[in-house]
DNA sequence: TTGAAAGCGCTAACAA
DNA sequence: TTGTTAGCGCTTTCAA
């Protein structure tokens, strides 16, 4: 059997309360006592049952964090940026990709409610907002990273989605671009919409003229985002460079431009947006908003615990602001 | 606070020991009851506690998944086969990532014992075999993947690598080859043994020399695999053609190419390992040797399922066999 | 400085 | 078919 907190006092010939002192470190326990304790424990291989521990009140030191997809690069680096950080004070994550479906998000929720964790950091987008009142309801802290939601008082850390938005919109002006297409993921995804708004507020500021019928909206996949720009490209009125929302849809979108014997940067300038290990390696390497992602999962366990320790803090929003990173994906419009 | 059983027994004017039966669903209970009780424990919003649970000795419905790096895309690939797996049985996954360090590896299986989790998902090289052995000790199920120790007695599952290392030689051979390099990570790792020992058996099986001088270790990242095979793409004697342990060393070769001039494919053949993401979006596209990621997780996850339910069965060491990809970065060696 | 005992929420005999 | 009760391993008063 697993040795339990009963064998290693019975070993030192006290009281399992003492024992439990010395684990925690609380109470006033001498100096011999302690020591020979400790030594027992080291001895019997202890290790404290955390469930029966959280069982009495105390906290699991497990998070759940809800993200689209672990497989996609930018959720992994998120992922492994608040593991680092929470592994740190000793807690654990759990992760759960939800594929953006509010099903598998309640889902996942309801299993991490049973596991009592201590707290659940949202990285993916939630149609229905009952879902998260309810873990208000419940008193499950959560913070949001990556995705917000302005009705709800929640702590969020996301990068600056409109100024991203403006950053690609400067960039293409100043290499003369002036027709544009957007490939973006859903639009309930508020990020997207801010980025979204961010480059036409770019445009506008530069008073270039941009139709909505050029937005293009598609999954966050990279086959979907090739499909998509590949119908893009067959416009008449092709555009000469695509901001896409994310990455993955930019490399999509070179995907399709390849096929259909389009020439990148040379006659069609993509940006992305993430800056994740996959833009430093397509061919040609993505021209992107990089997202400041490891200070976002740190700022995001950060604010988690702060949470947890001090349930009536006031509520931040901490925006990190993202920065162009230029590789070969644009260049001059050819006129 | 929190509703508890006692809560809903309280409710439905019955004892806890009912309202757990219909919970688990074993022994008789009269219908008429039951949906009564269910309904109850909808109202009540209630959420049966698996700490409790747990605790009377049940399984905590909770694997560890201990593997390097999850921003590394194989393993957040692999990490996404095993939790949909793992999903569909209301399991959890506790991501670990180790950095291939002994000590972290320790850290956090003394974590996942506290949290006693059911088992323990091994994705991670790991030097003192002592470690895996105290698993055993304590009897926490365990299996591996993408890795293994031939010094244990462990369900195993592993993509066939010493065929995957044949498959290059071939491929490269057959393109004409005849100098080449090896570019891999720490041969500690028995899966680069594998993937190097198949390699130069396939050499050797078309009588084509191949001296072990040629063989560049070095960490597993893109940054370590750049800089690594600049230097080796310095000697007189240059390789037309690398083969690299892992795509991520492969992605390193490109870019430390593209740094001295040198064309790939023209000048330079590079094959790589794994098929993650990144090799479908390199320049040029990476040809590679493909693990059957899928499958891998999910086979991994049944393993240690079986663990579980039968902790007597027969060991097995389940292969998959790899794939040659052929894409841009290889072609026929000039002359 | 130490120990006895209650109780966290649940399961599983065993009784009724 | 339903209920009583004894734990699971730990923390935490309260007493000694």
């Amino acid at each position: 059997m697993k040795t339990t907190i009963y064998d290693v006092a019975k070993q030192a010939g006290v009281s399992i309360a003492t024992v439990s002192k010395v684990i925690s470190g609380k109470g006033k326990i001498s100096k011999k006592r302690r020591e020979q304790i400790l030594k027992i424990m080291e001895e019997l291989n202890y290790q404290p049952s955390m469930i029966a521990s959280a069982l009495v009140g105390k906290k699991t030191y497990t998070i759940g964090l809800l993200i689209p997809d672990i497989s996609n690069p930018f959720f992994a680096e998120i992922a492994r940026a608040i593991e680092d950080q929470a592994h740190q004070s000793g807690y654990s994550i759990i992760i759960c990709s939800t594929d953006n479906k509010d099903e598998r998000v309640e889902r996942y929720i309801s299993l991490l409610e049973q596991k009592s964790v201590d707290g659940i950091i949202i990285g993916t987008g939630v149609e229905n907002i009952e879902i998260l009142r309810r873990l208000e309801t419940r008193s499950i802290p959560f913070v949001m990273i990556s995705r917000e939601s302005t009705a709800l008082a929640v702590d969020t850390v996301v990068s600056d989605d409109y100024i991203g938005g403006i950053l690609a919109a400067q960039h293409l002006a100043e290499l003369g671009h002036r027709r544009f297409a957007i490939l973006s993921e859903n639009l309930k995804v508020s990020s997207s919409r801010e980025r979204i708004r961010g480059f036409k507020q770019g445009l506008s500021d530069m008073n270039i003229p941009f139709d909505d019928k050029n937005i293009v909206i598609c999954d966050y996949r990279v086959e979907e985002g090739r499909r998509c720009a590949y119908e893009l490209l067959q416009y008449t009125e092709k555009p000469t460079a695509i901001f896409c929302c994310n990455d993955l849809l930019a490399i999509g979108a070179i995907q399709a431009a390849k096929q259909l014997g389009i020439k990148v940067p040379d006659a069609l300038s993509i940006v992305g947006f993430d800056d994740t290990i996959l833009a430093s390696v397509t061919d040609p390497p993505l021209t992107t908003i990089a997202q400041p992602i490891d200070r976002m999962g740190k700022q995001a366990f950060n604010l988690l615990i702060d949470n947890l320790m001090n349930s009536e803090s006031v509520k931040q929003r901490i925006v990190l602001r993202p920065e162009l990173i230029i590789r070969q994906s644009t260049q001059h419009a050819k006129r």
